[in-house]
DNA sequence: TTGTAGGCGTTATCAC
DNA sequence: GTGATAACGCCTACAA
């Protein structure tokens, strides 16, 4: 009879300390003690603590990490604060953060600021009011101001992917000028002669530094040409939008070689080269910075350099935690992780 | 002298009702009305409600949610629970859940179950122990005792992907058995003849449909061979080491086109028709689940199903925010969202 | 229209 | 060894 209306059964109440206090005949900070490891050193007696914990288990007891954490001041959760989760390298980066930070029982809240700056803002001004215990932060343009306030409180964060220029603070990335500029050298040393760059946003570190490498070995290699001129900025919102005419005017400059400062570019363009009928590499060659699949999918494989993310990641998490802790010493630092070169034929 | 030790500067206080309250001479209770937005109701005066939003603003107030979590008994947060975030299709999911979540002022939190019933469970108690309001989850192979188990708690939560055979919930999840339908037809029209499926995991109910859907187009087309010889299953560990023998097996087997359930297969078994020479369509077809990066780019392209993604997540904040709210006098239903085919020159 | 006080579930500091 | 009791920061009857 009641079983047709099991899917409107009654929410179970919480069980909390004071339900096993009671069932017990015991204090409530004795099982409150108990069940937070510290049996030992309040010498509560073995049978006592083994009686708590039974009976915790047997009523389902599960600790309120809200009032937990309104007591301690600590939330055990860390904000990760990305341009876009639904990009793939985002993607992995999560993951990595998320199994590091599953190490040290973090749980871990995410937010995608599209590479905007009030949005960046309020994600993190609604992480710090979560009382978020940290958090890992890829800087956007134009945030330092709101970053540098963000120092001035008690909450610890550091930068991954790229940093903040104006804003002293831990940073950890890949090598962004190495990669880029082995990538351009590559590209030279297989005897292409005039190499256009596609960045997104110049104004990032990483797409600075990027765009760095690749400038410097143009010059290393003695190849001279006006690089203003062979060097294109396209949003990502303007992706769709203005990317061919900026490849078509490329083309056009005479320009026989590519280098792509992300992912999305890259792949953006071999659909633009596909369309076109130019052939890769004979007609064009083709790297790019960071390593999605479809660069091993496409015919032909397309060079590129591979981000270190996990030990990124690793990283990260290493230096927040120290920083949660409360031990550092140390003045804060911009650690740079070399990716790795993967050759394949498209150059 | 002190600028040296900027990054060593004391963490600030945090400011709380009180401070404002005690600089305004007025009890911590008209504040607290004030800011959350209840003046009206409550009829304070407007110069003192301005007054008092105006120093929260000037003394930079944020609320502590764990505080007002505590009293009020909702957190804010929905708890995501995917496989693995660094999937793209998850990715993707997390970004739209985002979108929708933030929408209703919500916070999300993630957690990547590897299709692992433990590893599910253990994240589900973390979430629920940190007072999530709610949860999206994508159930994992023996699964069901613990969700039914769930089901007893208050936490509303709602399926996503896949639903759970056994545990009447509400759950949104993609059209399969139409998309492999649609697949395998195209594959049979093109004149394949022999057709292989490649799928992880038989026991979800999303490979589950997308099978049947493979042998139901197969059935209705007449084609009659031992289908139980023509399915494959590999688990996503085991990518790596069975893949391509069981691929070898398909071929031995007379198999002509290839059906995969899903992207990473796909990618994967690209690579390896790649490596033996095998050139598509010509040789074999292929078909596949799902709509990554890579089959826009892969020569040729690969026809595929692309999954309603943003309209799943939407459904499913929708349907959890009314449990949220309480208001579902309805029985739990499962959603089934056709996705888009996408047909390009893979067969 | 504003102030007071109790309590949300925990932890921590005391006494006993 | 164990048990009261006071916070943590906020909300919300209920008084005034």
């Amino acid at each position: 009879m009641l079983s047709q209306f099991k899917w409107m059964s009654m929410p179970q109440k919480q069980v909390k300390l004071i339900d096993i206090a009671n069932k017990l005949n015991v204090s409530i900070g004795l099982v409150s003690i108990v069940l937070s490891g510290k049996s030992k050193e309040r010498r509560i007696s073995d049978e006592l603590a083994a009686k708590v914990i039974e009976t915790a288990k047997a009523l389902g007891y599960r600790p309120n990490q809200l009032a937990r954490g309104l007591r301690t001041g600590k939330s055990g959760i860390i904000g990760l604060l990305v341009a876009d989760i639904s990009n793939p390298f985002f993607g992995k980066m999560a993951r990595y953060i998320e199994n590091e930070a599953a190490k040290l029982e973090y749980q871990v809240m995410f937010g995608s600021s599209d590479e905007n700056p009030e949005k960046l803002e309020n994600l993190v001004n609604m992480f710090a009011s979560r009382q978020v215990d940290g958090m890992i932060i890829v800087p956007v343009f134009q945030s330092e101001s709101f970053l540098l306030s963000l120092q001035e409180q008690s909450i610890p964060f550091v930068f991954i992917d790229r940093y903040c220029e104006g804003v002293d603070e831990d940073a950890v990335v890949s090598d962004n000028y190495l990669g880029s500029y082995q990538l351009t050298s590559l590209l030279i040393k297989k005897g292409y002669g005039k190499i256009a760059a596609f960045a997104n946003d110049l104004h990032l570190s990483n797409i600075k530094d990027r765009m760095h490498g690749y400038t410097t070995a143009l010059k290393d290699s003695g190849l001279n040409y006006p690089v203003e001129d062979f060097i294109f900025e396209v949003d990502f919102d303007q992706l769709d939008t203005r990317l061919e005419a900026m490849l078509k005017q490329a083309l056009e400059n005479g320009c026989d070689a590519f280098f792509f400062a992300n992912n999305k570019l890259g792949i953006s363009s071999l659909k633009y080269f596909d369309k076109v009928g130019l052939t890769i590499p004979e007609d064009i060659g083709i790297v790019c910075f960071d390593n999605p699949e479809a660069f091993q999918v496409a015919k032909p494989g397309i060079t590129c350099v591979e981000q270190p993310i996990e030990l990124m990641c690793a990283k990260a998490i290493n230096i927040l935690s120290r920083k949660i802790e409360g031990k550092t010493e140390s003045k804060p630092e911009r650690i740079s992780l070399p990716g790795k070169l993967i050759v394949r034929e498209s150059c």
